[in-house]
DNA sequence: GTGTGGATTATCT
DNA sequence: GATAATCCACACC
């Protein structure tokens, strides 16, 4: 078990904690039941000035209301209608920014057993590659929107160091939509990781 | 009130 | 590679 993140540690800018946050481990409890993996992939989103934030231009609806939460909290969304993905608020609440978590690395034992059980799967890499796979596979629902990862059964502990030169950064997944940020290199993943939702 | 489309995945060919 | 699944947030009227 390592120590929780704290919450000086999400207040800081968004591109170092989602650089920052390869190797760290994701608990969530849930029924008694400890599931967890190391994060291998994130995504950085850089708020109001970025066009493929959902808080761009300012805007403050219903669903961006988590990412005005201080630093350290959840964002949980629906997707197409049937998925999930899971991001954690960064910075303060002047600054609506956050971090998708792509991917995490089933690690071997009792929590990867109760994964299996919400998400079977033939491959394990199949099990957490993915951000709506690993919502799945972390028993994360909508519900957990909004959560204070320092103060509930959901949060982010220390656990593995990557060396800098295996973090790789590259541009985001699945924003073709949002002009020249497409190809801003805030998607980071652990190099050769097997987990990682695009080989 | 209505129309559009998505920070995805599974399942085809 | 292409497409369906599936629904709600959001923009606009």
């Amino acid at each position: 078990m390592g120590s929780k993140l704290s919450r000086a540690f999400y207040r800081q800018d968004t591109t170092s904690v989602a650089r920052k946050l390869i190797g760290k481990r994701l608990v969530h409890l849930v029924n008694g039941r400890r599931l967890a993996g190391i994060i291998v992939e994130t995504e950085a989103y850089l708020g109001i000035n970025d066009p493929a934030c959902h808080t761009y231009g300012g805007r403050v609806t219903p669903r961006t209301h988590a990412m005005y939460l201080n630093g350290g909290h959840s964002y949980v969304y629906r997707i197409y209608g049937m998925y999930l993905c899971f991001n954690v608020v960064t910075r303060t609440t002047q600054h609506p920014e956050a971090v998708l978590i792509r991917a995490v690395e089933p690690e071997a034992g009792l929590a990867l057993a109760h994964m299996q059980l919400l998400r079977p799967v033939k491959s394990l890499t199949d099990l957490a590659s993915g951000p709506a796979k690993l919502c799945q596979a972390m028993g994360i629902d909508i519900e957990c929107n909004t959560l204070d990862l320092l103060d509930s059964k959901l949060w982010i502990e220390n656990a593995k160091r990557i060396r800098t030169d295996q973090i790789i950064a590259r541009p985001r997944i699945g924003i073709d939509y949002a002009g020249p940020a497409r190809k801003w290199p805030l998607r980071f993943y652990w190099q050769g990781n097997p987990h990682i939702s695009k080989p």
